[in-house]
Parts: structure tokens; C-alpha cells; sequence
DNA sequence: TGCGCAAATCTTGCATACCAGTTGGCACGA
DNA sequence: TCGTGCCAACTGGTATGCAAGATTTGCGCA
């Protein structure tokens, strides 16, 4: 069977979802092709859709990346879900039990996701909750849009070096899943605002905007470097150093 | 200046917005091609940029379709607005001077376009009236989905032949400003519920889901025959007639 | 040793050629 | 006259080729 395009946008979103991809991460059509063994034109397919559901951005005969969300974008993300889903909850009724089996099941994954410390399984499925929410209140459409926002907010969190407790996220969504069992879906919104928050309230937020940010932090030395690396101590401090 | 793909996407979602394209449209990738002078790559990429945004859909060497949502999808897409917009009031902060003056301008074009019966211009401003508020209560991610959720539910109703009054809308619209500039977002949150449920309920909803009633209706006799059609009264009624 | 320029190399942008499926007309036969 | 099957035209699907811009790298010069 041949590779659609829409096979690989979602491959590429999952992968944003299980933090496998940072964002800035490039995306080449070539190189795209030839992993996925088809033509350009496939690829190009499935970056221009991720492109109109603002996953990706092009820059023009340089390449495809993921986005990297400035905070005026990240503060729009986090507030674009929590109206959703807080909205979402509210004008939902009753919700009924074939979805409620299925929100407990994905709840079930979750625990055994963070059991086996599964960073990317884990990921995905504290994000793919919230989709999975709006599908069982009864709603498709916003489902999709919403895993769009998680994606972005998924990679904001990658960027901004969150410090959030992935049990914690899984103990706010079961808390989430009882009060809507018990019809109690104020109190459901309101865990739910929380829970945004929380994760919002997690990023580290850089006063500079320091475009070395990044890369300095992830190449520096290390508390306790071992003796086989190939660069000599010496070396290590100076040249991660930032410009003067 | 060669067009661009964006170029044609948003002339698209502009007709749409305007009802200057009905549901079920096709758009032809030759002959978009033609019109804008441009090669079928250029209109593939428009419109594959609106399948990922939900307002076209292909169906495979058959042709581009603008969307016909069932009344399932019209549903998702009403609530799904109402959620976002009421949503969006209740997060908002009070709205500053230069978008209220924004907004009041906007109303200002929606008056004129409904004096001077402009179909066109009225529908287009009705619905982006609702993008514009978006931006002006500060998430431009928000306005994006939004435009895209408003062209859908101007599809739906062209499709479900809505029998709302834009008067009424606009005069909607006026006292939700009204609301904002004096800070009373709890009163704006629900007049904004009102007017979405108010236009949803416009809406011809057909009971039975009979796939041949939009034609059936479209081409029953009419009132007053013209005697210069080419049918003969005779033919009219039988041919038209629903299956037993 | 540092700097600037230029060529080589990558990368996407776009058009086009060719392929395959769908449709609707037309001719032929019952 | 009606039904059926074939054929041709049309439509999107995909691959590929070429052009042009951006980046990088290496070299020469001050």
C-alpha cells in the first residue's frame, strides 16, 4: 500500500504530540520523500496542509520547520484551548456511558503509559486526552481543532522548557473524567481551567529573547562529564560561552 | 504580480463568506487554473489548503467540492462557534479604545451594506463581524478558526435555505458592542449565545433526510409560471414528484 | 589572522507530462 | 423503443524536470 499524504501529516503530528520533534525542527521534502519512499510531490502535500492547520511554516526555498511559537503565540494557544474546552464541557450534557468507558480507558492507558516511563507514548496520550474529550462530548469538529491547539501548545511547552508533572496532568484528567461521571460538570470546568493553567503556568519563560537560548542550554557541560567524551575539559566551557 | 496560492484560497473563502458560492460548488482545478492564469499546481495548493481547513473536500478524479455538511456537521459547527465567541467574551478582559473603535466601524459598514442591499457585501460583513471581534478581543489564532467555522456555517445555511434576517443580525451585532464598551461582559456573553442560536434556528430543518429535497425544492414549479418556459405545465408537476 | 567574495551546493517553486479512474454519450442489439 | 455495453473525453493523481533563491564553504587577499 502506498503512502498517502495524509499518513505522513499524521505521523508528523503525532510525533509533535510525543515530543519527538522539537519545534524548528526541519522538515526537508526530500529527505521527507525518501523516508517515506514517494515522490516530492506527497510530501509537499502533507506539509502544505499542516501549513493551513499551523503546524508547520515555509520559508521560502529554505525549507520547512516546525513552528516556534513567540509568547504573544503561546498565551493565544493556551487561552484558544482553555475557551474551547471549558466551553466545551459547559454545553455539554450528560455525558453518556459508552464515552465515559472510553475516557476511562484512555485514563488507563495514561497510568501505564507514565508506569513504564514512556516519554513519547506519554506525551501523546496527556494530549490526545483532550482530543479524545471533545469527541466523546459530541463534537468532531472542535476534536480537530483542538489537536491542532494540543500540538502547538505541546510544542510551546517544548520550547519554553516546561517544568510540568506529567502525574500530575494524569491525576487533573481523572479528577476531570469523575466529576463529569457524576454530572457534576461545574466543578469538571473548573478542574479543567486549572489544569490549562497549570500547564500554562509551568513554562519557563525567558525575560530575554535570546535566539542561543536554546542551543547553549542543551550543549552545556554537564555537572558530571564523563572521561571518554571526544572533547578535551578544556574546550568544553569556552566555546558554549555566549558572545560578549 | 503572479497570483498566489493564499491569493486564491482567500478569494475562495470570500465568495463563500459572501454566498456568492453555494454549496456543493465545483471548482475545477483547469478551470480555476484559467481564471487566475496560473497552473493547476498553484490551485491544487489553494485548495488543498482549504480541505485541511475543512471547506472543500475532493473526491478522488471526480472533482473539488465546496462542503455540504450533513445536520450533524451543521450542529458541531453552530455549537462549536457558540462555544468559542461566548467563550472568548467571558475571557476577555474590557476591550480597549482602538478595538472598540475598530468594531464600531465595522458596524458601521454592515449599515451601509444593508441600505444599499448588497447582498454580497452584507453576508460577507455579517460573518466576518465575528472574526473581527475575535482579533479585537486578542487571539488572532481564535479569528483563524473562526473564519473558517463562519464560512462553514454560511455553507450550511445557503444549504438549509436559513430564513434569518440581517437586520436583525446587525442590529445583534450593535448591542453586543453596545455591551462590551460599557464592560458588561456577562450581558455581551449572552447576547452573543442568543444571536448564534437565533441564526441556527433560522435554519430549514428538513425531518426527513431526503437527499433529493433540496432539488425537489429548487426546481418545484413555480407560483407563477412564465409562459415562455420551454416545459409545458403539464410536464412540471409529475417529473418533480417524490418517489412512492 | 581576519575578512570578503564567489562558486558550489542545497532547497523549494512551479510547470508540465503522463497515468488512471469516472462519466456520459452513442451506437448497436434485443 | 428501450436497454446495454463500449468508447472517448475529461478530471484529478503523481512524478519529474528545470529554474531560481538562499546558504554555506572555501579560497584569496589585505
Amino acid at each position: 500500500m502506498a503512502i498517502s499524504a495524509s499518513d505522513i501529516s499524521d505521523r508528523i503530528v503525532a510525533a509533535v504530540m510525543a515530543q519527538k520533534l522539537a519545534p524548528g525542527s526541519r522538515l526537508g521534502e526530500q529527505q521527507l520523500a525518501l523516508l517515506f519512499d514517494c515522490s516530492r510531490t506527497i510530501v509537499r502535500e502533507a506539509l502544505t496542509r499542516l501549513a493551513a492547520r499551523g503546524i508547520v511554516t515555509v520559508s521560502a526555498r529554505r525549507g520547512w520547520y516546525l513552528i516556534e511559537p513567540s509568547q504573544d503565540e503561546a498565551r493565544e494557544a493556551f487561552e484558544a484551548r482553555r475557551v474551547i474546552e471549558v466551553g466545551l464541557i459547559r454545553s455539554a450534557g450528560r455525558v453518556d456511558k459508552a464515552a465515559l468507558r472510553k475516557l476511562k480507558t484512555h485514563l488507563q492507558q495514561e497510568k501505564a503509559a507514565l508506569k513504564q516511563d514512556d516519554v513519547g507514548t506519554r506525551s501523546y496520550l496527556l494530549g490526545d486526552f483532550h482530543v479524545c474529550l471533545a469527541e466523546c462530548l459530541g463534537n468532531s469538529l472542535l476534536a480537530d481543532t483542538l489537536r491542532d491547539f494540543t500540538a502547538r501548545t505541546t510544542l510551546i511547552a517544548m520550547l519554553y522548557q516546561s517544568s510540568h508533572d506529567a502525574v500530575q496532568s494524569c491525576e487533573d484528567h481523572v479528577r476531570i473524567v469523575q466529576a463529569l461521571e457524576r454530572g457534576d460538570t461545574a466543578t469538571a470546568e473548573t478542574l479543567m481551567a486549572e489544569h490549562i493553567g497549570t500547564v500554562q503556568s509551568a513554562l519557563r519563560v525567558t525575560a530575554d529573547p535570546d535566539p542561543l537560548a536554546h542551543l547553549r542550554d542543551a550543549l552545556a557541560p554537564l555537572d558530571k562529564p564523563v572521561g571518554t567524551s571526544a572533547a578535551t575539559s578544556a574546550t568544553k566551557a569556552r566555546d558554549l560561552r555566549s558572545a560578549p
